[in-house]
DNA sequence: ACCTGAACACCGTTCAAGT
DNA sequence: ACCTGAACACCGTTCAAGT
């Protein structure tokens, strides 16, 4: 059981979730296709739990952080923390938060972050929220950004900065009085920092937060 | 052309991504499966064309919305729009925002977001943020809840109250030592509101834009 | 308890051939 | 310019049969 999660966590790893399928699992594991069955039911089974097995990881991790007398800090640490896990697995963003109830480290990094709200002058209403709003902006960011590069990018022939790049291209020669707003920041997408990015957009969510706490 | 990208889209609002096969569309419009290749190269080609075509409504939409003399109510109106056309759409949230390049209609409605924040005292570095920001909250809380409810869900067996309830009660038979912040929220997450939860969670980012930008 | 081969019904995609 | 039938290589899943 545990080296069929291995495994499958290798191939979503190696090449993404259209990689995993039960032939290429079944081959790695020197079985047959059918063998897999008698671990999970069906392939969502197999997702869930390779996705489980992953966020038990990054639950480690989150329960290492050394923890500070500001709730906030804590929260930045930990959604940091969680998106740096989906940066470097981008197949995970899709599948985390998806039934809480069978993946029992979601749940567990669920309470984790809300232990830290616990802490925070709020009604019992505005914490189940407050957590839904940091986990929908790392899940958001994550998922913006985990997009299949194309092809050419994951082969190396062009590197990032080039294929930004020519995306940038394109938006410059749009007509500046239709995208005023494209033009403006095109400079700052050009070679932009995925993880500057997300930082940011954390830092209004935690900003508005703290606002709402008194705090 | 048209009309396959119209039943396109009428076969992924009546049962979602997985229900959008060549064979099922190539029933539907009378023909055989091969002809549809002369209309789009590949299957990514015509998620991408049917997204960028709903997102063409979307954006009339927010196009006709009033506009007031407050940048931040705009993009609130604006973000309230975009995430209920999801909601009712949930296999939208998945494609939406990828591909801006072909997807001319998401590059638009991007740009409208941009603009309100042209209205505010930001940097271009923060209003780039700013709009990703906005976006990573509305499709983030939006994937969140667009997945799949169970079968008896969909077949109308169960209500979403009882599906809720069910979830709840789990929750309420563990451990209150160890997970104290699923006891306090539990209440609130039986029969909870989705865009309820969204609002708040737009509302905490757009608090955090408003302090930026000093208004 | 654990594994297998072979089949089933389904995919996206291609291609030579038609009008 | 537009469409077709038939095939190809691939899927997830099942099942009777093996150890």
């Amino acid at each position: 059981m545990e080296s069929v999660l291995t495994e499958a966590v290798a191939l979503l790893d190696e090449a993404g979730a259209p990689a995993l399928t039960f032939r290429a699992l079944a081959q790695r594991l020197g079985g047959g296709v059918a063998s897999i069955y008698w671990y999970v039911a069906s392939k969502e089974e197999l997702l869930d739990r390779a996705t489980d097995h992953v966020v038990g990881a990054v639950l480690a991790d989150i329960e290492d952080l050394p923890g500070s007398d500001d709730p906030i800090d804590d929260l930045r640490a930990m959604a940091v923390t969680l998106f740096d896990a989906i940066v470097h697995r981008p197949w995970l963003g899709a599948y985390f938060m998806r039934n809480t109830d069978v993946q029992g480290n979601s749940l567990r990094l669920y309470e984790r972050l809300g232990q830290q709200t616990l802490r925070l002058d709020l009604t019992a209403h505005q914490r189940f929220h407050a957590v839904s709003a940091i986990v929908g902006v790392v899940v958001g960011t994550a998922v913006d950004m985990g997009q299949e590069p194309p092809e050419e990018v994951l082969d190396g022939a062009v590197s990032r900065e080039e294929y930004l790049g020519r995306f940038a291209q394109t938006w410059r020669e749009l007509d500046p009085a239709e995208f005023p707003f494209v033009h403006e920041i095109v400079d700052e997408f050009d070679g932009h920092d995925d993880v500057d990015q997300f930082r940011s957009a954390l830092e209004l969510t935690l900003t508005g937060l703290r606002l709402q706490a008194g705090a």
